[in-house]
DNA sequence: CTCCTTTATTAACAAATGTGAATGCGCATG
DNA sequence: CATGCGCATTCACATTTGTTAATAAAGGAG
């Protein structure tokens, strides 16, 4: 199978062999197919998990029975839902697959322990966490100032691959729109 | 002065008394007269601000040169542009007073020296951090599901302070609409 | 292959929000 | 006191987006 967990950490640190042994055997694979749950809405996030290959997508249930898509996951993502597991809530989502996946996944207390045997792994973490939260401000602010129509055209231009894989409804709901108006937005 | 500094750390742990005053010193207490600047866009963000006193705006100027107001900041807030902070790179956004503002600082450098003397301090701000990545990702999830009037109810509900302390215009600003909007549903 | 379900598109109309301009109010300043 | 400025409000109208419904296209199951 494919290993783009490794390279991805090398991205911020470097680490030895030991350390890259010690690292794939904290993680389980897990292979999910479409529409198999990583998470759901209600449960506690205790796992956390990185993309191989494949796709996934968090939505939340509105009250008139649509998914309303919060984020989506694909290959060298990381996939949790970071306030569940931080704060032992229960989490407002769902995580599911919608392509064939295969991820590396870590319970939240194992990668404790992790950190413990491989130290340089909680400062590569933090790294990786401290840039989803920076492009999170960055999602907020595209959405406090820019028109529909300038958030597709930013998501054809950061993620074109999203749009291939992603049916076009749930495209619509993460940038905030109806599918009609997407719809729209693309005949120009 | 007021020390909201201490209490406010005390919520997540313990400090002795050698720590609280280790703290303490570390900090430098600084004035903001209304328009006074804490960053300017463009700059590197290289300082983090808790504040004790007053009020402070995040915004970056549009192509039109309207302000844009990215988030406020008062008393038991902490003020830092974290992208920069981070990543070295320049400020998107300015970060300036629009009360008189009392606040302690610390240089990014000085907060990590004190990360060496009073390690609880690091496990602390991290829990921080968590907390307002938290935040943000709720504030994106009411800006994509959430109507324009739903998101100013919901600021009602939860800052209502901000809304006697903030003129109209940059309240409509944060909100993502025009001031004339902001105007039509303040009328209900 | 045909049928059926799902997804995408289109159109017409409704609702929400933006824009430009006018008005009024409060407050600071001369 | 008078003036001017900044802010909030209101109105009319433009633009954007939502909604409902109909149709078309695509893909899967039998």
């Amino acid at each position: 199978m494919t290993n783009l967990l490794i390279p991805h950490l090398l991205q911020y640190d470097t680490l030895t062999e030991s350390e890259t042994t010690r690292i794939l055997q904290s993680f389980e694979v897990v292979s999910f197919d479409p529409n198999d749950y990583f998470l759901k809405e209600g449960e506690l996030s205790q796992k956390v998990a990185f993309i191989e290959t494949g796709l996934l997508m968090y939505y939340k249930s509105s009250e008139e029975g649509e998914e309303l898509v919060c984020d989506f996951g694909m290959e060298n993502d990381w996939a949790t839902q970071y306030q569940s597991l931080i704060s032992g809530a229960k989490s407002p989502m769902s995580i599911k697959a919608i392509e064939p996946t295969v991820a590396r996944v870590i319970s939240f207390t194992n990668l404790n322990q992790l950190y413990l045997t491989v130290p340089k792994l909680e400062q590569i973490v933090r790294q990786i966490i401290d840039k989803i939260f920076i492009q999170m401000m960055k999602r907020t602010g595209d959405f406090q100032f820019l028109k529909a129509e300038e958030r597709y055209a930013k998501m054809s231009a950061e993620t074109p691959a999203l749009l291939q894989r992603v049916p076009q409804y749930y495209i619509a709901s993460y940038l905030g729109i109806a599918p009609q108006s997407l719809s729209r937005i693309r005949k120009k």
